[in-house]
DNA sequence: TCTGGGGTCCTAGGACCC
DNA sequence: TCTGGGGTCCTAGGACCC
């Protein structure tokens, strides 16, 4: 295997045979941090914290210079500053983000068709097919390591191997700005002398089941009987891990993968006892993923309220519908009812919304009159004319067609106001 | 230390059906 | 009367990942 990285200061791939290795997995580095620093060169060389600046904010992410300190993406804010008082804290801005997401993506999207997404800032790529076109594995990840540098300004790492799991160590081994090949005759070599924190699916938790029956490294777990491990982890996780730790990891990068729940939650800066509050906040929430469902063109037939009380204690209860829907006073009405029958005990810190058992909607074509499904025209209309006009746009009624009816009622401003509210 | 917000997957028990 | 087995759906909680 061997490293390369920005300054070309390591041993160069050119000699590794990286033909083996045909899936890649790429990573931006510190994204959101580097992002911020785009528009604040003068900041680079000092320690960058980007986060919330909430009492109960954690950091989203952190420059090199701030990992010096201790400082690592998810622990509280107040934390960090205790590791490093003159870190800078940065606000994120989530739209940025998702602009170079997509400029970077589209890059990815320029090599090979198969691109699995992995949240904001990594992919996988299958490469095997673009090998005739574009040159060897090593050869695409220097490629697009250069392209992103020049298009973007940001710097990523990339992986190469022949199973994701091992892209994605290598892709964390080759960071910062690295590039590392893993040929597939020495994934045992890498992978067995790592400790078990490393594996996917191993957490806090596992870890230390597995260290207290003395398993630390991956060898270990790789020597291990299947079934001694499924006693100690489950049937599932440790079949997976066993896998994993033989380098065996049968998963293919399969782009578009369906989304399968939609939420959202907050979390109060002081916790929150006040029922109305609390209900204001569930329709806010059940609205907003309404308009997500609508817009991926989805219905959901399964409602779940999360709560987390002051002590940290939560609690999930969810209800199936009969009639699957897309619409927010539809999402309210059943997750309020589910709080209510919660009966609020003590304060609140968290509260959230979330559908799950999605399908595609528009199967049934009901009624044009029906009540729901004028109300489902209705708020298609004024996400149509928002998506085209822009958020808080008047509507101007002869966009809406059928819907327009609706005006002499009074529910078309409702509607609208209920957009607006969702920003 | 005092713990975000977006998700996925797994487990386990009970209901229900054949 | 003292007791099957399998499959599927629903619910709650927890571990994990980015």
């Amino acid at each position: 295997m061997s490293r390369q990285d920005g300054s070309d200061r390591q041993v160069s791939a050119e000699s590794v045979d990286s033909s083996t290795a045909t899936i890649l997995h790429v990573d931006l580095d510190a994204f959101f941090a580097s992002v911020e620093l785009l528009d604040r060169p003068d900041l680079v060389d000092k320690p960058v914290v980007v986060s919330g600046s909430s009492s109960r904010s954690v950091v989203t992410a952190a420059n090199y210079p701030a990992r010096k300190f201790g400082v690592r993406s998810a622990i509280p804010l107040s934390q960090a500053l205790r590791l490093c008082p003159h870190a800078i804290v940065l606000e994120p801005h989530r739209e940025k983000y998702a602009a170079y997401s997509n400029q970077v993506m589209a890059i990815f999207d320029d090599m090979t068709p198969i691109v699995e997404r992995l949240g904001i800032d990594e992919a996988f790529l299958d490469v095997a097919g673009a090998r005739g076109l574009l040159g060897s594995p090593a050869e695409i990840g220097r490629l697009i390591r250069r392209r992103v540098q020049e298009e973007t300004r940001l710097t990523c790492s990339v992986g190469a191997a022949s199973t994701k799991f091992i892209a994605k160590l290598a892709s964390g081994r080759a960071k910062p700005d690295g590039l590392l090949v893993v040929p597939a005759e020495e994934t045992l070599q890498f992978l067995h002398p790592l400790p078990v924190g490393a594996l996917w699916g191993v957490g806090q938790t596992t870890e230390e089941t597995l260290i207290k029956r003395g398993l630390r490294t991956i060898g270990d777990i790789a020597a291990t009987p299947l079934a001694n491990l499924q006693r100690a982890v489950g049937d599932a996780a440790g079949h997976k891990l066993h896998d994993l730790a033989n380098g065996i990891d049968p998963r293919r990068v399969t782009p578009d993968v369906a989304e399968k729940s939609i939420g959202h939650e907050v979390t109060f800066e002081v916790d929150m006892s006040d029922a109305e509050l609390l209900r204001r906040e569930l329709l806010r929430q059940a609205d907003a993923v309404a308009v997500r469902l609508r817009r991926g063109g989805w219905v959901a037939r399964t409602v779940v309220l999360k709560l987390r009380y002051s002590d940290f204690t939560t609690i999930t209860r969810s209800r199936t519908i009969a009639e699957p829907t897309d619409l927010g006073r539809r999402i309210y009405e059943e997750v309020r009812g589910i709080y209510d029958a919660v009966g609020a005990h003590g304060t609140v810190r968290l509260i959230g919304v979330r559908v799950e058992q999605l399908t595609p909607a528009g199967g049934q074509a009901a009624s044009l009159w029906d009540e729901d499904e004028t109300w489902r025209d209705t708020e298609r209309a004024v996400d149509g004319v928002a998506e085209r006009f822009g958020r808080g746009s008047l509507l101007p009624a002869s966009l809406l067609g059928p819907a327009t009816h609706l005006l002499g009622r009074g529910k078309l401003g409702d509607a609208r106001q209920r957009r607006r509210s969702d920003d």
